[in-house]
DNA sequence: TGTATAACTAACCATTTGGTTAATCTATTC
DNA sequence: GAATAGATTAACCAAATGGTTAGTTATACA
């Protein structure tokens, strides 16, 4: 039998019914109830637990860092030689975005919203560590494996090309006249497409 | 003196706040009073001249595609070759964005919000037509101009890079550290960045 | 100049919504 | 098994919000 105390069955299940609200509709356009009954419970439970709807909210906030974080400094950080790197960071982000699709505009807009909430939020948690990609990216310059560059437009460069269609897919798939199959099957393409589109640009010219 | 029947001048203002507030805060957190006090006039008047709120919305969101999309059409077009036409595009684009910051956040947002929304949007519209460029690309490969490269991925990675570090403004800012300065230097280099990156990659390799 | 019509305002209304309260239920503990 | 504390519910509340209405002002036009 289950020892109240220990369950944290209501809590998790309003934290994921928030979860997947919050990320679709955003703060405001989120409604507690719909939330209360996501989760199947009673509205004033949320309060109960989460005190107010932006206490909530900053949990639920707070949480996608704290999954999504740790696995985008997992890829930038992973042991390989740079060429393998770029590979492995595509694929695997690629597929991190697809699992929360709703999250990079989730994130987008809220910051917008609240600007001021990035900084309170990323203060003190383990933000995005780029210094030994960066380093790794000068290293090869100097090594003369790669052509000159600066090391944040190419990590711009690489995540800006993976995010993109993720976030713009409705939009891509009118567009371009694509359907949902087709949709998925050019992502597919383009986790092998933009590493060899980066290596390409990036790798010393035979001049 | 105006003439009442030509005067604009009430329907442009409600317009132009709507905008503001519509872009900044999405149709949800979007308030009418708040329009109505921005535009400097009673809130009844915007049901005056917009019956309701979405009404109102929807004739932003209108105008916002109708400014935008021919704007992006006519850089997709300009009759210059492959290379000049990739560096024109780029200065170009992100000049628009940079004129619209909240313009793609505001679109993504609503679009996924209301996906059914972009297709009776988009529908009669001239919407992007991206042919000629695509032609021209395959043309290019033909003539080993460039290296074989799908133009649908090309096309996606050159606006990819564009818009991406427009719309993460205050997250690159945090996480690169950049002052307000700094990041339009950023943007700056980026302008010649992105078409070198680009060109780099395509161009037929001498092997 | 008088009248019809468009532009505008203030007050009001109904609904939605975040949040609260008081009472009830459940389960652990002594 | 009564006491205690945590979990849950239904009913309620006040503020916010989109929208309306009835009346007023300004303007064109005959």
């Amino acid at each position: 039998m289950l020892q109240k105390k220990i369950d944290k069955g209501t809590e998790q299940r309003i934290l994921q019914s928030a979860k997947k609200i919050f990320h679709k509709k955003g703060l405001g356009g989120s409604r507690m109830q719909e939330i209360a009954d996501n989760a199947g419970i009673n509205k004033a439970m949320l309060h109960y637990y989460f005190r107010s709807k932006d206490k909530l909210f900053d949990a639920v906030f707070e949480d996608a860092l704290k999954d999504f974080l740790p696995k985008v400094n997992e890829l930038l950080n992973a042991e390989l030689p740079l060429f393998e790197k770029i590979e492995h960071f595509v694929e695997n982000y690629i597929s991190i975005l697809l699992e929360n699709i709703y999250l990079p505009s989730f994130i987008i807009y809220e910051i917008n919203q609240n600007p001021e909430k990035l900084t309170s939020l990323l203060k003190n948690k383990k933000d995005l560590h780029t210094e030994i990609f960066k380093r790794q990216i000068n290293d090869a310059v100097k090594k003369k494996l790669i052509d000159p560059i600066d090391p944040v437009q190419l990590i711009i460069n690489m995540i800006a090309m993976c995010i993109f269609p993720v976030i713009w897919k409705p939009i891509i798939m009118k567009i371009f006249g694509m359907s949902e199959k087709a949709f998925i099957e050019f992502i597919k393409l383009r986790k092998k497409e933009i590493p060899r589109f980066i290596i390409n640009s990036i790798k010393k010219s035979v001049k």
